[in-house]
Order: C-alpha cells, then sequence, then structure tokens
DNA sequence: GTATGGATCTTCT
DNA sequence: GAAGATCCATACA
C-alpha cells in the first residue's frame, strides 16, 4: 500500500504538482484508479476561478494546499481539484481522467453503463465502456462517488485519498499540452497527460 | 468520423 | 439574468 502525498507535495508551483500527479492514485471509499490528465490553474490567469479574488466560492482555492476544492460545472457535472501553493495563493489541480483500477464494478453501476451496454472489447486489456469510465473530470467524480459534500475536507487525512506513484508508474511520462473545455488563457501548456495512456478524455496535441 | 444542442445548478453581477 | 474547467444523444457526412 502506497502512502499518502503530504502537504509539501501540494505547497509547491501548481504547474509543478499537476505534472507530479500523473500516475499517482487516487482513492475514494471502494474505488480507485490511477491519474492519467490534470491541469494546472493558477490566480493570475483568467481561467481560473481564484482569478477573481477572494469570494465564498473560491475561499478553498486560497486555503491551505492539500485540500479538496469540488465545485459544480455546467449545472451538472462535480469537478475535483487540489489546492496547491501556500496558503494564500490561489491554485489547484484539475484532475481530468483516471485508468480505473479497482471497484470498476461500483464505477460502472454509478456511472449507469451496465454490461448490456457494453460494446465489447476493442483491445486486450479493457472494453470501450471501461476506457471511458472516467475519461473525463464529470466522469471520475461520478464514478468514484465525489460530490460537492467533498469541498474543502482534506487530501492529507480526509476522505479522498491520493498516494505516490505505485511502482509500476513510477517511470511514467507527463507530456504538456494546452489546456482544453475552456475559452481564456487555454494556449497555457498546463495539460499534462500519462505518456500512451488510453484512458485520457483526449489525447495531447503536441509531441 | 465531426457538429450541434440540451440538461441543469452554483455563483456572482 | 448570464456564464460556465462537461457529457451525452442525435443528426449528418
Amino acid at each position: 500500500m502506497t502512502r499518502r502525498l503530504g502537504a509539501p507535495f501540494y505547497r509547491r508551483p501548481v504547474v509543478e504538482v499537476a505534472r507530479d500527479l500523473v500516475g499517482c492514485e487516487l482513492r475514494h471509499e471502494e474505488t480507485a484508479g490511477i491519474i492519467v490528465e490534470t491541469e494546472a490553474y493558477h490566480e493570475t490567469e483568467p481561467a481560473c476561478h481564484a482569478y477573481v479574488g477572494l469570494t465564498r466560492r473560491t475561499a478553498t482555492l486560497f486555503g491551505a494546499p492539500g485540500v479538496a476544492y469540488v465545485y459544480r460545472s455546467y449545472g451538472i457535472h462535480a469537478l475535483l481539484n487540489a489546492v496547491c501553493e501556500p496558503e494564500g495563493v490561489g491554485a489547484a489541480v484539475l484532475i481530468r481522467a483516471l485508468e480505473p483500477t479497482e471497484g470498476l464494478d461500483v464505477m460502472r453501476v454509478r456511472r449507469g453503463v451496465g454490461a448490456e451496454r457494453q460494446v465489447g472489447n476493442r483491445g486486450p486489456h479493457a472494453s470501450h465502456s471501461d476506457l471511458q469510465l472516467c475519461s473525463g473530470p464529470g466522469k471520475l467524480t461520478v464514478a468514484l462517488g465525489i460530490e460537492l459534500v467533498d469541498n474543502a475536507t482534506s487530501l492529507l487525512d480526509g476522505p479522498i485519498r491520493i498516494s505516490r506513484r505505485p511502482p509500476a508508474w513510477r517511470d511514467t511520462v507527463p507530456v504538456a499540452d494546452r489546456r482544453i473545455g475552456i475559452t481564456k488563457a487555454a494556449e497555457l501548456p498546463w495539460r499534462f497527460t500519462a505518456a500512451g495512456s488510453r484512458y485520457v478524455s483526449r489525447r495531447p496535441v503536441l509531441a
């Protein structure tokens, strides 16, 4: 069993944390997966919620590092972030995709993809639908059972656990690319994906 | 394969 | 009242 990442890991520059989170394990209740896609957000650029300053919504972002920032997107999806940088700096890493490793049955039920909807195996290891269980920030929170009530809970000793890379992922190479799904400052190369992973929400454009 | 629109809620103006 | 760090179904090529 790998151990959780500590506060010093999250207190660093947010882009470094985003890169280093690729290959780490995310766990909630009986479900878990390896992080294969992240994005960094910082108060100095307009795509970040903290750009507008300290409000009730963004208070978590400006708080202590190592805390979960969960908010509702487009009225439907809960998105999970890890608060970074020292307290007082508004920055966080959005967890965008996982490669599921444990509790796949529970994930399929939560996501509403029963066996009858599976299209069949497209590869030697995973079915088409399993590849898409956590291939997006709104999907993985459903699959892991993470909701708005988890906002502001600690990643250091709370219900959501993020642990350092398991041995099999020790040599994972994160690839930098443009951020996606946003209209402001999307050109920043602050999205990181695990090289070659089939579980990301979108393959990187850059080499 | 790409393109489009609807669902739905929290926050801030 | 409008905007938004999304997902899915549907339509068409």
